[in-house]
DNA sequence: CGACGGGACGC
DNA sequence: CGACGGGACGC
């Protein structure tokens, strides 16, 4: 949705022949210099066992009808074009003189522009690269669709920090083109522009990037966090287990799945401290105290304070750390400030008395066990709308909906308490409304239903609009 | 030497 | 009662 593929003006439906959006996929039609005299047919027989033509055109003058010595091939696949043109590239149709040279076709509407080597244009992909993966990383992963130059990781020229893209080079438009058809949809692969060349527009939405001030919220790149002192996992980059799930790993998972073990209510903690202080020492610092589940920054307080949310798995532990912590000066010079978060103290005195079993201490309904999440690349069945009466991190919501079978991905806006769930399975979206509707996650309410359709797609299910006859 | 036709959804 | 993310390269 919302990529490239959904601009194509295929009407969809059967029958009709529809006339191809020449950019899609991207890098799909071939622009030919040739002879005057190649004709149509000739170009069918010479391209077509290369893959599915869409549409072949040889120019012609307007007026005089005689052809101009140059055609467009139009594939269905840009691997396929990319085989042609490498393989066409130079070569001869039958018995004519002239070499054919074959490029990829430019866009429409911009019309000749030689210069550039031409193939740094075919040649490197643009992806979205987790914080924490290595150029060697993503070098080992692409491999897999071809031969990789370089991998190329932006990073912030300050600090040196991940900026969460990067660059894929390969030798040959044809790997970068089965690359950027097979790679996870996570990668957001997209051919890269040429280095200097002015970008083409973002997304059919908003304009290009606004800043937002709410971006390096946590001091320094510390990205995701993995429970306790469990060391930072990097281990297998193999098929999808990388850090955009790394939540499945981490102690929290774990916890959830003791669902037979009976808690007390959870206690959420809202910490405000220095942001010299690190995820991990900050973990270290509330683990003194027996019964912590989870302990993160979440974002800016202040120009030099953080704001943490730490939950133990009881109140006592809780109200024992804030009676231990608060104020303390870590590091020296630096006061920690410890509250109760989300609960009022007279709520949290009924939770403490009301103690029946709870399947786990971070919600207040019974969870089923953590279930497999889909691949990014699933189809989403069904797009849940949530609100929260607070903020929570997103790898707590994570867990929490990843209670049912094809979790796709959990995000929350940018600045505001509410976000969007998606699943690979409906049912799964159901039953999540079903429980954790009107339920508490760390004392913060929730709210779960349906997600209205994004204004201005072009949805193709569902509506009571777009009945299409022949 | 080398850059753009044909045809036309469904409100 | 809250509504749509992320991603352009030290010229």
């Amino acid at each position: 949705m919302s990529d490239y593929r959904s601009q194509s003006r295929s009407g969809g439906g059967r029958g009709g022949q529809e006339y191809s959006n020449d950019d899609d996929p991207p890098m799909s039609r071939l622009f030919i210099i040739c002879n005057k005299a190649h004709t149509e047919e000739d170009f069918r027989e010479a391209f077509s066992p290369y893959g599915e033509i869409e549409d072949i055109w040889v120019v012609k003058d307007k007026h005089t009808q005689e052809n101009k010595g140059i055609a467009y091939v139009k594939f269905s696949k840009t691997s396929d074009a990319a085989k042609a043109q490498e393989e066409m590239n130079g070569k001869t149709i039958g018995k004519m003189d002239r070499t054919l040279k074959v490029l990829v076709a430019a866009n429409r509407n911009q019309g000749s522009n030689k210069s550039e080597n031409e193939q740094e244009k075919y040649v490197r992909l643009f992806i979205v690269i987790p914080k924490t993966a290595t150029e060697e990383d993503i070098r080992e992963e692409f491999s897999q669709w071809g031969d990789v130059e370089s991998v190329t990781i932006v990073k912030e020229k300050n600090n040196g920090n991940p900026k969460g893209f990067g660059y894929v080079r390969f030798t040959k438009f044809y790997y970068a083109a089965v690359a950027f058809e097979n790679c996870s949809a996570k990668y957001k692969a997209v051919f890269a522009e040429p280095k200097g060349s002015t970008r083409t527009q973002r997304d059919q939405y908003g304009r290009p990037s606004e800043d937002n001030p709410l971006y390096s919220s946590s001091g320094r790149g510390n990205s995701n966090f993995n429970g306790g002192g469990s060391s930072s996992g990097g281990g297998g980059s193999s098929s999808y287990n990388n850090d955009w799930n790394v939540s499945q790993n981490n102690d929290m998972a774990a916890f959830l799945r003791m669902q037979n073990v009976p808690v007390a209510q959870p206690s959420c903690l809202e910490v405000n401290v220095s942001n010299c202080v690190n995820q991990d020492q900050l973990w270290r610092l509330f683990d003194i105290i027996p019964g912590l589940d989870y302990c993160q920054i979440m974002r800016e307080h202040g120009p030099r304070t953080n704001e943490a949310l730490v939950v133990y798995d009881n109140p006592e532990a809780a109200i024992y750390a804030k009676d231990k912590l608060h104020g303390l000066e870590y590091p020296m010079g630096e006061r920690i400030i410890v509250k109760v978060n989300g609960m009022s103290s007279a709520r949290m005195d009924t939770s403490f008395i009301d103690k029946r079993t709870k399947k786990d201490a971070i919600c207040n309904v019974p969870l089923p066990p953590t279930q497999p999440l889909a691949s990014p690349d699933d189809q989403v069945a069904q797009r849940l709308f949530i609100v929260l009466s607070a903020n929570l991190p997103h790898s707590i919501l994570k867990n929490i909906f990843s209670c049912w079978s094809g979790l796709i991905d959990v995000y929350l806006l940018p600045n505001k308490n509410c976000g969007y769930v998606k699943y690979a399975e409906v049912e799964s979206a159901q039953l999540a409304i079903r429980t954790l509707n009107g339920a508490e996650i760390c004392g913060t309410k929730i709210k779960v239903m349906e997600a209205e359709e994004r204004s201005g797609s072009d949805g193709d299910d569902g509506g009571r609009k777009r009945l299409r006859r022949n």
